[in-house]
DNA sequence: AAACTCACG
DNA sequence: ACGTACGTGAGTTTC
């Protein structure tokens, strides 16, 4: 017998699916998303294989035999979050309704019973592929059985495939001997306890030089490390009783009907219409499709199948005239076969800084056009009601200018919102999540290869697959979004900012090349007399830069009082060497010397390699990344130009405005307290606003029941403090070590804070209580940040949570605000025709590059708009300045 | 690639 | 008792 069949590990793919993909839920409440995700895989596999064979095998609800000796011995039971376990019987339900065997077998467990059908597989003469998240299953890895571990990476999926061979490079044992490597070093998700002492290295190398527990053990006065050879002794009994765990039986009394199992050729008989069905009931959206789809093509097999076949051949075509293609495209649109909403997926390619060309994609078909013809691009500006990309602001680049805002929809910008712990939107990940159609990521298609090694051709794939995850994923990202209340968000403030960060991106700052050059001249002159005095103090010539060895010369060549905080070594980090600083002359060397290079390397250095030939530098802006809804920059970062030292400062001297501007700097005064104060609805705090100019003294004032014009400069320090932690979520720790005071002083002024502020205390908690209980944290404007961390049993990560839930509300909604006011002053610098423009975003501050005959408006302007972004129960101040460099408007 | 350090809000 | 402030990005050393 010839062919293939593909043995699905069922529930260890629904685990990976569940906690691969949101939390999405139907509208009677039913979560479906790890459904989704396994018909995904299931989906991709498939078409990847092209099988003969498929079973999925499940473990019955009741604890198998194995577990259930161990779980009764260990008094251990894994448990299945609710969400999950609600989805098992849905999966099965649908893969009986697609007619896809499921093998169960009371007292056995799913790996038993793929163990023992692929054992008969292959005996059988069949090649075999294994799908599981589950390394266990490793052991069953042979020449003819192929196990794939489907991995979510950051920003999709990623199947990685073991042979027998395939095992023996990665784990340097066979796949038999894998075993004996798990019963030695046990594994705790799998309730396998392995020996105490031993862990993976040790375990591997035992078996690798004796192949079996049973032979280390006749040989076990030569086993190595004594640790482990006493271990082996001592725990045999576990040893052994872990070897059986670890095993799988493939010899279960279970016979898998190949019939049943098998596949058409083009899969038309899965999609029954009873699936669809169900499909329908559980709100699988952008499954449904594919189910009447495929339904479709079977009813009229005699033709439709050899055409469905060929365009799953070649999905994308190779346009010559663009703009005859979209014509095509967006009459088929209009004619009403999807919709009457004419929208196309756009991706542009680029290749060494040029555009090679760009993909149209409208439902399954993807034009590709060669060369820079950008006549299309024009039309579609004119014509499509919708178009999709996936980083938007770096596509804006090559369209036609002002194009017609509303038009467009940024399907990574969707995705982040709906989860900005994501870290990545890639269109293997946007297709996956919310198109239904998982396909191959760039990894998959090109492994490690590089931007510059990738041909022309290449692009034209991932340009492609790009626009059509585009289009596709739209709708799921829109109705997620409306789902979650974040449409508002969505289109009026992250949308618009878009062009805003775009423009900013464009404009760039102009840097004085010269003048920076000489600031790290003069850098180095004194880093050089740092450096020969550190080694005459030290008595020798060390890397100063390296934490290891500097670690190595204070505390135990100069016998400085050891440092306590350790990881790998002694920490060397600025606060513990300032605490060192009365001790040697060298201490206040090398915090000179420490911050002398790193602004020659980072800012003298690392931004001169950024000006480009207009003399600006045109760093990016990104709209993706943080978990609060912050802005982050890069390339490099303007957000973190020094600013603190009077040394550093200097270094703002060189940001200058061009020829006839001037710079109008604009930054919130205590955006996030007043936030908190508004969120919180504090009485006191909101008084303290409307009444004082300095908010950290009326703090100090009222927190220590002083008078105003009695508190001391160190009391001020000290509330101060306490309002910094408020924001980060307090805790006394913390606290204590911004104010180098015991835990019990800072635990003193946490408490008098919170009898002060009383409604502020009672804010927190109820942030934190909610976000335990829905999971996620949100702000004035509704984005969302999802807290797995509160769901955690570790107390140091739980405690991290609580803390995120604190801050998050506050950060996110004063990120949100400054995106409001950036829009409006964006907006109206446009539409009054003035020249002068946004430039840079730091968190709470925004410069302006401003004609000089427009610096009074752009004020107004900034004032009107940044004070007037949100409506707070405080005012939004603003502190303002005009100068000729952003040393001086700072 | 990870760890460490440090620049900013 | 657990060991930390919240959010970023970049340069250097080390593995």
């Amino acid at each position: 017998m010839s062919g293939k069949i593909v043995l699905i590990d069922g529930h260890s793919i629904m685990n990976r699916a569940f906690y691969g993909i949101p939390l999405l839920s139907n509208s009677s409440g039913l979560h479906t998303n790890a459904v989704y995700g396994f018909l995904n895989i299931l989906f991709k596999i498939l078409e990847e294989e092209h099988a003969q064979y498929l079973a999925v095998a499940f473990d019955l609800s009741a604890p198998t035999f194995r577990h259930q000796k161990y779980e009764a011995y260990k008094g251990t039971r894994h448990g299945m979050p609710d969400e999950l376990r609600e989805q098992i019987p849905l999966m099965q339900d649908l893969l009986r309704e697609m007619g896809v065997p499921l093998m169960m077998l009371e007292g056995f467990e799913a790996d038993d019973l793929i163990g023992t059908a692929s054992k008969k597989a292959e005996e059988s003469g069949l090649e075999v592929r294994i799908i599981s998240g589950d390394r266990d299953l490793l052991q069953l890895a042979s020449e003819k059985t192929m196990v794939r571990i489907p991995k979510t990476k950051k920003g999709g999926t990623e199947v990685e495939d073991y042979y027998a061979a395939d095992v023996k490079e990665k784990y340097l044992v066979t796949p038999e001997e894998f075993i004996h490597v798990k019963a030695l070093m046990g594994d705790a998700s799998d309730n396998i306890p392995g020996i105490p002492g031993v862990g993976e290295k040790t375990a591997v190398k035992i078996i690798a030089e004796y192949h079996s527990i049973e032979n280390a053990h006749d040989h076990i006065d030569e086993i190595k490390p004594p640790r482990a050879q006493n271990s082996l002794r001592d725990y045999w009994e576990d040893a052994k009783l872990s070897l059986w765990l670890a095993t799988i039986d493939r010899a279960v009394p279970y016979e898998l009907d190949l019939e049943a199992a098998r596949l058409d050729k083009d899969h038309a008989a899965l999609y029954t219409p009873q699936a669809l069905e169900l499909c329908k009931k559980l709100e699988l959206r952008t499954m449904i499709p594919r189910f009447s789809e495929g339904l479709a093509s079977a009813d009229g097999e005699a033709g439709a199948g050899v055409s469905a076949q060929q365009e799953e051949e070649a999905p994308f075509e190779k346009v010559e005239d663009a703009a005859v293609f979209l014509e095509e495209v967006l009459k088929n649109k209009a004619d009403g076969k999807a919709g009457t909403e004419r929208s196309v997926g756009l991706q542009i390619a680029v290749l060494d800084g040029a555009v090679t060309g760009y993909a149209l994609a409208c439902g399954n078909r993807t034009g590709f056009v060669a060369g820079e013809d950008t006549s299309a691009l024009k039309l579609l500006m004119d014509r499509a009601d919708v178009i999709c990309a996936i980083d938007l602001k770096e596509q804006l680049y090559f369209l036609p200018e002002d194009p017609d805002e509303k038009k467009f929809f940024d399907c990574a910008l969707g995705a982040y919102l709906l989860n900005p712990l994501q870290g990545a939107y890639t269109y293997d990940f946007l297709s996956g999540t919310y198109a239904g159609r998982m396909i191959q990521s760039r990894a998959e298609l090109f492994g490690k290869k590089k931007d510059k090694d990738l041909t022309t051709e290449d692009w034209m794939q991932i340009t492609c697959l790009q626009a059509r995850a585009a289009l596709e994923s739209k709708d799921g990202i829109r109705l997620a979004l409306q789902n979650q209340g974040m449409e508002k968000l969505f289109d009026e403030i992250e949308m618009p900012l878009v062009f805003v960060l775009q423009r900013m991106q464009r404009e760039g700052i102009l840097v004085k090349a010269q003048e920076l050059h000489d600031y790290g001249v003069r850098l180095s002159g004194r880093i050089d007399s740092l450096e020969n005095q550190i080694y005459e103090e030290a008595g020798q010539r060390f890397n100063i830069n390296s934490p290891k060895q500097l670690g190595v010369v204070l505390f135990e060549d100069l016998h400085l009082p050891s440092g306590k905080k350790t990881k790998t070594g002694y920490s060397t980090a600025a606060d513990v060497l300032e605490k060192l600083a009365e001790e040697h002359r060298i201490v206040a060397d090398i915090l000179e010397y420490r911050q002398l290079t790193k602004l020659r390397s980072t800012y003298a250095e690392g931004l001169s390699a950024f000006i480009a030939d207009d003399g600006r530098i045109h760093g990016k802006f990104h709209q993706t990344i943080t978990a609060t809804g912050r802005i982050s920059s890069t390339d490099p970062n303007l957000q973190n130009i020094p600013v603190r030292t009077e040394l550093g400062r200097e270094l703002r001297k060189v940001f200058v405005p061009q020829e006839g501007s001037q710079f109008v700097d604009a930054d919130y005064s205590q955006i996030e307290l007043r936030v908190l104060a508004h969120m919180s609805g504090d009485k006191a705090l909101i008084e303290a606003y409307n009444s004082a100019e300095d908010i950290h003294a009326i703090t100090a004032s009222s927190v220590f029941h002083i008078p105003l014009e009695e508190v001391t400069p160190q009391l001020r320090r000290n509330a101060k403090a306490v309002n910094f932690g408020i924001v980060y979520g307090i805790s006394s720790f913390g606290l204590s070590q911004g104010l180098s005071i015991t835990r019990q002083e800072a635990a003193q002024f946490i408490d008098q804070y919170f009898k002060t502020f009383p409604e502020i205390k009672t804010f927190l908690d109820e942030e934190v209580s909610s976000a335990k209980e829905k999971g996620w944290c949100e702000t004035m404007f509704g984005r969302r940040r999802p807290i797995p961390e509160l769901k955690e049993s570790n107390f140091m990560r739980r405690s991290f949570g609580e803390r995120v839930a604190m801050n998050a509300p506050i950060q996110g909604t004063a990120a949100d605000i400054i995106k409001i006011a950036m829009i409006g002053v964006d907006h109206r610098l446009r539409a009054e025709g003035l020249k002068s423009r946004l430039v840079l975003q730091v968190h709470d501050e925004l410069l302006v590059e401003a004609a000089q005959d427009e610096v009074e408006t752009v004020q107004q302007i900034l004032r009107e708009e940044m004070e007037g972004a949100a409506d707070l129960k405080v005012k939004l101040e603003i502190d303002m300045h005009v100068g000729d460099s952003w040393f001086e408007a700072h």
